[in-house]
DNA sequence: AGCTACATGTAAGACGTTACATGATTTT
DNA sequence: AAAATCATGTAACGTCTTACATGTAGCT
């Protein structure tokens, strides 16, 4: 469901575009919020034509296909963005490390925690280049700003996870 | 693949299990981590076993098997736990609706980001409980701090963004 | 006798990933 | 002429959800 919301969000958002041009846009502008392949958009766009929420405008060269947003697709889009209810389905894989990090000796659990920290950190350096002057956001400064926050939350957590595993680490010694 | 290692960190850190008591352990202390229900956990456990991850220990009353984790299954944990590449693979149905915010008007808007706070308060409230003192966390204490700090993050950017389309509001009736 | 909690499973379908496959146009 | 990019698709497989199905033990 929330990929056909995605497609129709970034059809409203952007005009008219391509399975192509949709893949590409998941890619550089969605992707910190939702991921998809184009063997997902394609076959996605088709069962999307097919229930009237979008439709093919024209056929360009190689085969290329624009599909634009119809009213009633612009309807359900809208109808989903305000009625919504917030799900928090969570299947994070860091957090599953996190949640078992007891089970590994303070060596491992502080190399474990490092990694986690830098992949933070360089996601949060991509999420600030993104948000830098210049870069173009034609939607999103929202979501931005919620990853940049989420990015924050992880480095600032794994500091002070390592924090204590070094007091840990320390107090073991000591013994 | 993490639904095994949840499993996996589940029988190593409490001990020996039945696919019942498995499926509580998430609903009570995995839920903020990971999502499975017993109809996953059941075929899991099978393919576990014939994979010799885990094995049945014993049968007790009511068809009931206790599944433990065998020495393989305990390396291959500790393996994934240290060699696990942290892959952000982002699909967060919130941060959808909040990176297609601008195609709102300000009044519906508003009122998402309004049901996202709340949702995120309540959700801060439970974790905050679930960490309080005399509540038995048998592991997790790191990912329920982790588990704050996002939900913290999550109520200060719908804090933030209210007051972004407070202004906003305010400088169209302005106009 | 009926209700609740225990305990396990199957099956259909939705959703997602990886690998495979094809061909047109543009650039080097 | 070769390579890169554009452009679309299928198939197999794995994961996850929802609905269905069955039976036991304890409590009232």
């Amino acid at each position: 469901m929330s990929l056909r919301i995605a497609l129709l969000g970034l059809l409203d958002a952007t005009g008219p575009a391509s399975g192509y041009d949709l893949a590409k846009a998941f890619e550089k502008s969605l992707n910190h919020v939702w991921q998809a392949g184009h063997t997902q958009i394609y076959p996605e766009l088709v069962k999307m034509a097919e229930d009237g929420l979008v439709e093919v405008e024209s056929e360009g060269a190689r085969g290329r296909k624009i599909y634009a947003i119809t009213p009633e697709g612009a309807a359900r889009l809208h109808e989903w963005l305000v009625g919504h209810e917030p799900s928090v389905v969570i299947r994070s894989e860091t957090a599953l490390q996190a949640f078992l990090l007891s089970l590994l000796d303070v060596d491992d659990a502080i190399a474990v925690v490092r990694r986690i920290k830098a992949d933070a950190e360089s996601r949060l350096a991509g999420l600030e280049c993104l948000g830098s002057p210049g870069s173009e956001l034609f939607t999103g400064r929202f979501a931005l700003d919620l990853g940049l926050r989420q990015a924050r939350a992880m480095v600032d957590w794994a500091e002070a996870t390592l924090a204590v595993l070094g007091e840990r680490k320390a107090s073991l010694q000591g013994a």
